[in-house]
RNA sequence: GCCCCCAUCGUCUAGUGGCCUAGGACGCCGCCCUUUCAAGGCGGUAGCACGGGUUCGAAUCCCGUUGGGGGCACCA
């Protein structure tokens, strides 16, 4: 952006659980706002108190922040709810200047008339010349012809034909005013020069530009930026998918991987990466450049990016970053042990939630034997090898080193490659036939707890 | 039904008329490494929806077709 003063708006609805599309949304004005020295504005567009519920405003802020984007970098959050006397002003201003009229009809008595339930108003009341009175709303007059051109960064210049534009609510028969103008006033109010929103409010745009131009103002420009789709490649929804920032983040996702994502839905940073610093991405983002059409929200790569994230971590930012899971397992880890498991498990997590299952053996008093992974292990020589390790295990030195090469030895009495050698003493010890590198996590383990292990799994294995 | 938007590998993208026998990433496949699994290294698979133009030249420009999507509330 070269605009020196943009001043660009966060205006979601607390509704629901925060999800990616406002994130990404949420992120995209953020990186406008800071590249051209402009103000990003958080608005809570609280008006509908029947879906409203605070929690749902604490966690928008606790989402933006977690992305990055803490209460000093925005201004706000203003909430609609307070600026309703604005909105009544423009009502009054819109309706004295007779751009807008009441209407007493309902819906059934639109369909009723047009016969068509996906026809819009039909302009029934426009010239009745009624007055406000009960169960009375107001419309707003689109002009007969012309049409309305918005300017939109993304999509170029989507143009409307006046004609088809409905004659829309703005105020409702119990006074409130609804979305459309309370957005638009509210826009004007708190300066904002760039709407950048998402592609389902593409067909508002031209109903609010009217608006913004009857209350005197030159209209904001507009981006509209395409919507998120899943696999079926539909918008993405609360009710069918898995849109809640809240769950990634309990999952493990790390919040500079999700932005990183986030930003990669519709556009690609320079050179030949992807994963790239947010310096990066904040000196590079341009919404011009960001792709008219939608994009899947691909979990795969996001696991992917994360991985890389969580590679990319100091080992004692790992460690950290692993304890609220370990305080939700179903087990106590002695951080000494964790910090030397964790090492090895850094490279081999793509989510974080993943440490527990990769490093409770080394905590729980008993391993926690997966079936398949016994049924797989524990065949033919399992018995013998596992009786053999016993005896070579007891009096050897305990590091991984001398552990390995005495199962490399076991193994040659077996004729076996110490890959077919260590899975029953993988199994034994761990529970799984996948995991931590085997020695080192012996090594970490002990003398006892394994011999034991090994000599319990023996019990099992032969009755 | 009406309005609007969109269209490069399976997915996310680079590409803005010649540098494209279309590049990268994820996924997938193979090989190497190897104590399982990862990570890492190397290699491979796969795409300009279709039809017309414009042009010396089109993934790039125009038109149409088809196919997707979003919206059509006294929700936001």
């Amino acid at each position: 952006m070269s605009t020196s003063s943009i001043r660009v708006r966060f205006a979601p609805s607390p509704t629901g659980m925060f999800h990616v599309g406002g994130a990404r949304s949420a992120l995209f004005n953020w990186v406008m706002a800071r590249q051209s020295g402009g103000t990003l504005v958080l608005r809570i567009e609280d008006t509908d108190t029947s879906r409203n519920k605070p929690e749902w405003t604490e966690g928008i802020i606790r989402a933006l922040a977690w992305l990055g984007i803490d209460a000093d970098e925005y201004e706000g959050p203003y909430f609609q709810s307070a600026n309703l006397e604005a909105h009544q002003q423009a009502l009054h201003t819109i309706l004295e200047q007779g751009r807008a009229y009441y209407c007493d009809c309902t819906r059934e008595d639109v369909i009723a008339r047009t016969g068509d339930s996906n026809k819009g108003y039909d302009g029934y009341c426009r010239d009745r010349g009624l007055g406000p009175g009960d169960g009375r709303a107001v419309r707003f007059r689109t002009p007969d012809e012309g049409q309305t051109t918005v300017v939109d960064l993304i999509r170029g210049k989507p143009t409307f034909e006046n004609r088809v534009l409905e004659d829309f609510v703005i105020a409702r028969s119990n006074g409130s005013v609804p979305f459309l103008l309370a957005n638009a006033v509210d826009d004007i109010a708190q300066g904002i020069t760039h709407v950048v929103r998402g592609e389902e409010h593409l067909s508002n745009a031209p109903k609010q530009q009217l608006l913004w131009e009857a209350l005197g103002h030159e209209p904001p420009v507009w981006a509209h930026v395409p919507v998120i789709v899943n696999e079926k490649r539909q918008k993405l929804s609360k009710r069918r998918d898995k849109v809640a920032l809240e769950d990634y983040q309990a999952e493990g996702f790390l919040a500079e991987a999700m932005r990183n994502y986030l930003m990669l839905l519709g556009w690609a940073p320079s050179g030949d990466r992807e994963v790239v610093p947010w310096e990066v991405i904040e000196r590079e983002f341009r919404i011009e450049d960001v792709n008219a059409s939608p994009a899947f929200f691909d979990v795969k790569k996001l696991r992917a990016i994360n991985g890389d994230y969580i590679r990319a971590l100091p080992a004692a930012d790992f460690v950290a970053a692993c304890l609220p899971f370990l305080e939700r397992a179903p087990f106590e880890a002695d951080m000494g042990v964790f910090a030397q498991l964790a090492e090895l498990a850094q490279t081999r997590v793509a989510v974080l939630s993943e440490i527990v299952t990769m490093v409770d053996f080394a905590f729980l008093d008993e391993p926690v034997f997966d079936e398949a992974s016994w049924n797989k292990a524990m065949k033919e020589p399992a018995a013998e090898i596992l009786a053999a390790a016993e005896d070579a295990y007891r009096d050897a030195p305990w590091n991984t080193e001398e552990l390995k090469t005495r199962l490399e030895q076991v193994g040659a009495g077996f004729g076996l490659k110490l890959g077919k050698t260590q899975a029953p003493v993988r199994v034994a010890v761990t529970g799984r036939t996948v995991g931590l590198p085997l020695f080192e996590s012996l090594e970490v383990l002990g003398r006892d707890t394994t011999l034991a292990r090994i000599a319990a799994a023996r019990t099992r294995l032969t009755g």
